[in-house]
DNA sequence: AAATATTTTTAGATTTGTCTAAATTTAATT
DNA sequence: AATTAAATTTAGACAAATCTAAAAATATTT
């Protein structure tokens, strides 16, 4: 079945809020997708009606194994555009999301099997976020947000919690990348702040909001 | 300013027709469009007002200087995709304008000139179409006679030599038009008529004659 | 130049995706 | 349990892009 791109967005979205909510709302989905709660009403039968979520008015909603197919490829499209836009054509990590976000759109399958290939079908797009196979297949990583690391524990950042534009400029500002390893040295009880060292460089402090939205890799 | 894809699709076509035929009316664009010309009628008033079109009704229509601007760039997107879906992932030069066709629709400008510059600043797509470069401008095509082309190479017809009404009829007959792919298959010396192939017809040949009258792109 | 044919436009509907404002349902609080 | 608050849905409207059928303008033919 084909679906349109705002179909797209919404089913990706309720896909991302599923990973980190066990239960979506209609008004974090509007938010996330800054529209208005009527709207989403209106997809939500729509999305019903073709099978793409389970939902019951009034008592919430989530995606169908046909959904979390449908989530999956896109979710593989805009993974890989990300590869091919910071691989192939340089562009900053920070930069290459909202050009993915129109790329994955193009729903093409041959197309999207023969960039796979090309870019050598790879795993990890530059945030550090598994990339589906053709299959829909995607490998579990286990992140945990920094806020959850002990202290004097060197651990790499693999992810981060959420892709606006603020927290990808903080990020940069800050010099924080995929890959970065980090340790916590203090932590401020006053504001949960943390104070954070990377390699080479004197230590610094973050904020408790940030520090949650940087998702690490936890040694097994 | 930013067009819809459906505006885009209606500049780009309006673009093509006004090569061949300097008088572009609302029937031969629906065709091309393969909509209504109810639906024509009404896009160029909305193209009107953004300045896209010259449009008087009942008296056809014209790309403006700006307009022209706009399609160079949709072009320029559809044949730096092309290329790229021919050069890098090697697909077939008969399956990369379907899938150029989703991709132009995607305007970031960064993104088109980075790709630009990834592929080496192409200046000829797999069709053998000039690619428009960033500032709009687009090599002039070099047309040949169709009897300078070597035998078993497709080439398109892209112009004829006169506009002669026996030449039209002639063409008409033979349905060969604007846009058909053809190939020498054979060349008799006796009169230098040449047996030609068109995709689904059977071969036949044509005059010496004929074939001077027949200007095809030729690629470099 | 009158009649006919063709082309183009208008009028009014339809679909998709959105909105606001009001109504309804569920959840939280007294 | 009754009231208030919050979340959600409905009703009705709107813009974009399309359509059909009919009307209007232009072109062609007799």
């Amino acid at each position: 079945m084909n679906f349109t791109t705002s179909e797209e967005n919404y089913i990706k979205a309720i896909w991302s809020l599923q990973r980190f909510q066990t239960e979506v709302n209609t008004n974090s989905l509007a938010k996330e997708l800054q529209t208005r709660p009527a709207s989403v009403t209106d997809m939500l039968k729509k999305l019903k009606t073709k099978k793409i979520v389970h939902y019951e008015k009034y008592h919430g909603f989530s995606l169908t194994t046909e959904g979390k197919k449908v989530a999956l490829g896109i979710i593989r499209r805009h993974r890989l555009w990300e590869f091919f836009l910071s691989e192939k054509l340089k562009f900053g990590w920070d930069e290459v999301h909202e050009v993915a976000e129109e790329l994955e759109h193009v729903s093409n399958k041959k197309l999207i099997d023969k960039l796979d290939e090309y870019l050598g079908f790879p795993k990890i797009d530059p945030h550090g976020d598994p990339i589906p196979d053709n299959q829909g297949k995607i490998e579990i990583q286990e992140l945990l947000p920094l806020t959850e690391i002990v202290n004097n524990k060197v651990v790499e950042i693999a992810g981060v919690g959420n892709q606006s534009t603020n927290l990808l400029e903080l990020l940069k500002h800050k010099n924080i990348q995929i890959g970065t390893r980090v340790e916590i040295k203090k932590r401020f009880d006053f504001d949960n702040s943390l104070e954070i060292k990377i390699r080479n460089i004197p230590a610094f402090t973050i904020s408790e909001q940030l520090a949650k939205n940087l998702l690490v890799k936890y040694g097994k």
